[in-house]
DNA sequence: TAAGCGTGGAT
DNA sequence: TATCCAAGCTT
């Protein structure tokens, strides 16, 4: 059944492809490998929805790698804000300069894969997508449909292995790329984690889920544990319509981003407390915020007569331009708080 | 192998 | 409101 597989998704991809930003148009060349790499990243763990706009503004500010490779570390993760994941950000900019560095993405496999960034996933997929070479592509999508044509029972992540397995003896030698696409396209609009459109299935006459009865019980994966509470402070400290921001260590949580000054939330459980001067300090309120982890009580504290100047590693930023500032999220939300209260 | 690492939309 | 989940990578 391997080849009725690729051929009757393949048919199913020719009339169903979902017109995307990042995807050469039916007919057209190959897509541009820039693109594709810059989509593939943007796309780990993140929605199609979510990335459209910011695909949009990098391929504006940044038309070829080589622009991207000449922008700073500042520059890109500013316009990563808000996307999540900032090590993506981090190891794009780096990535970028490796490939301009040696005149362009190498077109294989085990080169794609010593990039920074690039993950078995995404080696595979720029391989077979914008160079044309046969790769077992598996993301989240492939995983589910595959389990299900299958009816692979074993819970994830143990059942990776044979995933891959399964997921190499359907891949064509031929149009790799366009498969790898097709099946996550199938993925994403009809075998769904909820309510599969089995009847609109292409692949519906080979799937083992289905004559079992119900492909929404696979795959199957293992419990998740709960996520822990903690509770935090940023600290708004201003003087002359701009507010000082710091920027945060390069590696670990929203590393390289800039921020508020906050009481270290981040790096253990709850934060100590301490604001990071003495002053007359005053609540502005608090916020929510849910990471992966953890979720976050972030209480902000302000300042607005500084009897000192701050000290270290930040720069005052004028509040009206706060926006262009690319505050991560739960920042950004308690800055709100502060603008709130103009 | 498991844990750390964001965010917003759907349900 | 709470939970799940998405074109995963790194250590």
């Amino acid at each position: 059944m391997d080849d009725r597989v690729s051929t009757q998704l393949l048919n199913w991809y020719d009339r169903n492809a979902r017109s995307l930003p990042w995807r050469a148009l039916p007919g057209e060349k190959a897509p541009d490998p820039y693109r594709v790499w810059l989509s593939e990243v943007m796309l780990q763990q993140t929605t199609v929805a979510a990335v459209k706009p910011y695909f949009q503004k990098f391929t504006q500010k940044w038309p070829t790698v080589q622009d991207l490779a000449a922008a700073s570390d500042e520059d890109v993760m500013a316009a990563w804000a808000g996307l999540g994941y900032y090590s993506r950000a981090r190891n794009l900019a780096k990535c970028a300069r490796e490939v301009a560095e040696i005149g362009g993405f190498p077109e294989n496999e085990a080169a794609l894969l010593k990039l920074p960034g690039l993950g078995a996933y995404t080696a595979a997929a720029v391989a077979a997508i914008a160079f044309g070479k046969r790769a077992v592509v598996v993301d989240a999508n492939v995983e589910r449909v595959v389990a299900r044509l299958f009816a692979i029972t074993e819970p994830l992540p143990a059942a990776r292995k044979v995933i891959r397995e399964a997921t190499d003896t359907i891949t064509p030698t031929e149009r790799s790329g366009d498969f790898a696409q097709a099946m996550m396209d199938l993925g994403a609009t009809i075998c769904t984690v909820r309510d599969p459109k089995c009847l609109l299935c292409p692949l519906s006459v080979d799937c083992r889920a289905k004559e079992a009865g119900d492909p929404t019980e696979l795959p199957k994966k293992a419990p998740k544990k709960q996520r822990p509470e903690r509770l935090g402070r940023a600290f708004w400290i201003e003087q002359n319509s701009k507010v000082w921001l710091v920027r945060r260590p390069g590696t670990g949580m929203l590393g390289g981003m800039r921020a508020l000054p906050d009481d270290g939330w981040s790096a253990r459980s709850d934060g100590h407390g301490e604001p990071p001067l003495a002053g007359d300090w005053e609540s502005f309120g608090a916020i929510r915020h849910v990471f992966t982890h953890f979720g976050l009580t972030l209480e902000l504290r302000a300042v607005t007569d500084l009897a000192k100047q701050p000290e270290g590693d930040g720069e005052w930023w004028p509040i009206e331009q706060l926006e262009e500032a690319g505050l991560p999220t739960a920042f950004a939300k308690a800055a709100s708080l502060a603008l709130a209260r103009k």
